[in-house]
DNA sequence: TCTGGGGTCCTAGGACCC
DNA sequence: TCTGGGGTCCTAGGACCC
């Protein structure tokens, strides 16, 4: 197989999860609009029928913004800022709080809308995808217009497409004449349409390495592309280097997955208030316990079982840490990953206050790979 | 008034085995 | 008792992405 003759797409929704919430409140077109927060001020519908939101201002306590419209972002709100931030440039911005259960129904109809086209679809998160179109005889343009179509069909809303010969040119693409952009590029255009950019276009290069970068005097990929190897390797190590200097050129072999499984389950929690770990003991006990019923609950509804447990704390100054220990057999257990979570925090020593508290379980099989028909792990005792 | 929650991938040292 | 590589698993941390 020739991999030059790949034709990759990234397909990217345009302000996914604020364009869901302008479907349902079309009223809000046009305004700043946030979403974030902790999921209280749902809107309120009024006597007269009218609904009334809440203004960023009226905002109080812990919270990030998770997305915000192009009005608002125009004031200078962006995603992970602190909302009572935000609150302060966009004080009259409508806050709107996050609610995954139809951002997950306009994800699914949108793939689906795209699998009719072609089933060569990688998930990449719940707004966009790559997909393979090597094997489709369509000429590009007409072929992109016909999948923006359907997403728009489906969905109501808008997406950007970028095509290239792989994953990383095509992702640089999507992104580059947000919203409703349609770009097609061949590795001949990646002198013009590629170099000038900033490093941290490229999807791998984030703010550490960008800065690390800059202080080589390397601020635009052609700049990288100038850059030797060896001093690459000098300054990012031998595995980093080799793709810093690969991406720079364009080179990218990545096929597109189609059926990936997950690595690992998790669930966390920032508490409202920062936890004391012996006067908060209880409240800190019945989170954890909490965490671990949802993440057993997760396992269970995806249909896998896990082996690893791994625990993550987050203390008042922000001193993050994490520990896991292995079992010896895989489980969707709460009482065996309690335990085995209870065993990780022994190892920890509490002296500070807790802000967040976070389970997570890795080494994942399908339940049916572990324990075929018969469910074996039932036959282990609870208490050993 | 600091800084969410869900993930992936990589590195690195030590244990352990051959 | 010392001296080796290679391979894999376990654990901890960090960068990055959406």
């Amino acid at each position: 197989m020739n991999a030059s003759l790949r034709r990759i797409a990234h397909l990217d929704m345009d302000a996914f999860y604020a364009s869901v919430e302008l479907l349902r409140y079309p009223e809000l077109q046009g305004l700043p609009v946030v979403i974030g927060g902790r999921g209280e001020h749902q809107p309120v519908v009024r006597a007269d029928g009218r609904r009334h939101f809440f203004r960023l201002r009226e905002y109080t306590g812990r919270g990030v913004i998770t997305t915000a419209t192009y009005e608002a972002r125009a004031l200078g709100v962006h995603s992970a800022m602190g909302v009572m931030k935000a609150a302060q440039l966009a004080p009259d911005a409508i806050l709107l709080p996050v609610d995954f259960a139809i951002y997950r129904h306009y994800s699914r109809l949108f793939k689906a809308a795209v699998s009719s086209i072609t089933p060569q679809i990688e998930d990449s998160g719940i707004d966009e995808i790559y997909l393979d179109l090597s094997d489709l005889p369509d000429e590009l343009l007409p072929l992109a217009k016909r999948i923006k179509k359907a997403v728009k069909d489906a969905t109501g809303l808008s997406c950007s497409i970028g095509i290239t010969p792989n994953k990383l040119l095509s992702k640089i693409c999507s992104d580059l004449e947000k919203p409703d952009g349609l770009i097609i590029l061949e590795i001949s255009d990646i002198p013009k349409r590629i170099w000038p950019l900033p490093v941290h276009k490229i999807n791998g290069i984030g703010p550490k390495a960008a800065k690390k970068l800059a202080s080589l005097g390397i601020t635009t990929i052609a700049e990288l592309a100038q850059a030797e190897l060896s001093l690459l390797r000098f300054h990012f190590g031998r595995s980093y280097s080799i793709w810093l200097y690969e991406a720079s050129r364009g080179i990218d072999q990545r096929p597109v997955i189609n059926d990936a499984k997950p690595k690992s389950i998790s669930r966390e929690t920032t508490f409202e208030r920062d936890l004391h770990p012996r006067q908060d003991r209880s409240d800190l006990s019945e989170a954890f316990t909490a965490l671990c019923i949802q993440v057993a609950d997760d396992l269970k509804c995806k249909g896998y079982v896990g082996r690893t447990v791994s625990i993550k704390l987050r203390f008042e100054d922000f001193l993050t840490l994490t520990r896991d220990c292995s079992l010896t057999i895989y489980t969707c257990d709460p009482v065996l990953i309690r335990r085995a979570a209870g065993e990780c925090l022994r190892r920890v020593s509490l002296k500070k206050r807790i802000r967040l508290l976070g389970i997570k379980i890795t080494t994942l099989c399908s339940v049916n790979a572990a324990y075929g028909n018969e469910s074996r792990q039932r036959e282990l005792p609870l208490v050993p």
